[in-house]
DNA sequence: AGGGGAGATTGACAACTGTCGATATATTCA
DNA sequence: TGAATATATCGACAGTTGTCAATCTCCCCT
């Protein structure tokens, strides 16, 4: 199991550097593997339609956290399959789990889908 | 063949809209199933090590374009593999396809990426 | 202590995805 | 026209993923 942590990965839209065109060399300040296969790890997280609405409906909790039972109902999915999303989101980095008592309340990490969105814009 | 366009879909951190606790109602705000589809579609594409990669070598192109020759080499992949990638960026709006002769020159759709990350944050 | 209920885990299965080799298409050049 | 070349498409296959039913674990309440 590997939490993926929020490392600072290079963006995709890098700064442009000025690199000869037509050649073999890896183009400097393109992602390496290690880096892309960390980025692509946290998309992979987000594409999935039910991730995703489980993610806006935690954002959109007034109260900032959210119990299972809230999400299971509307998306008209199984426990198990929610219990299943909410595990791969929390090991994304991208929700924190808080237990208390019988219920399980999710919240968003603060910051972390900022920081997957900084990786899709040029910086300024 | 559907090239999904850029539309304006809510974004997973939407504005706090003040929705009754443990009510069984989709959550004002939240995203629903269409919407929810259309968003982890594009999310799909950018779910892949190598494509991520290869957005960055285009984005990181002084000229903007780059051939399909250009990633085939130093991404160790097959060029049919790379062919296959390209196709879904394009397909998910992310890269156009300019075939001028015998080669084919991607490059960025403008905007789209940033589009994408702006689902992501909270509108200011 | 014992029952009930919330949520996690397991195992299975169908559907999807990334990759490759082979082949097709199309454009340039001789 | 015919050969060479760049890219796209096709078919196949292994690995992954989303889902469910069944089961397990743990906490609360009586």
């Amino acid at each position: 199991m590997s939490t993926t942590l929020v490392t600072d990965i290079p963006a995709v839209l890098g700064t442009q550097a000025d690199a000869p065109c037509c050649v073999s060399a890896p183009a400097a300040g393109a992602l390496e593997a290690e880096e892309a296969a960390a980025l692509a790890a946290r998309f992979k997280a987000l594409a999935d339609p039910n991730r995703l609405r489980i993610l806006s409906m935690i954002a959109a909790d007034p109260a900032a956290e959210t119990c299972v039972c809230d999400i299971t109902e509307p998306l008209d999915l199984g426990q198990p399959t929610v219990s299943h999303h909410l595990k791969i989101l929390v090991e994304a980095g991208l929700l924190t789990r808080d237990k208390r008592g019988v219920w399980a309340y999710y919240s968003l990490v603060p910051g972390a889908l900022e920081s997957l969105a900084a990786t899709l814009t040029p910086k300024v």
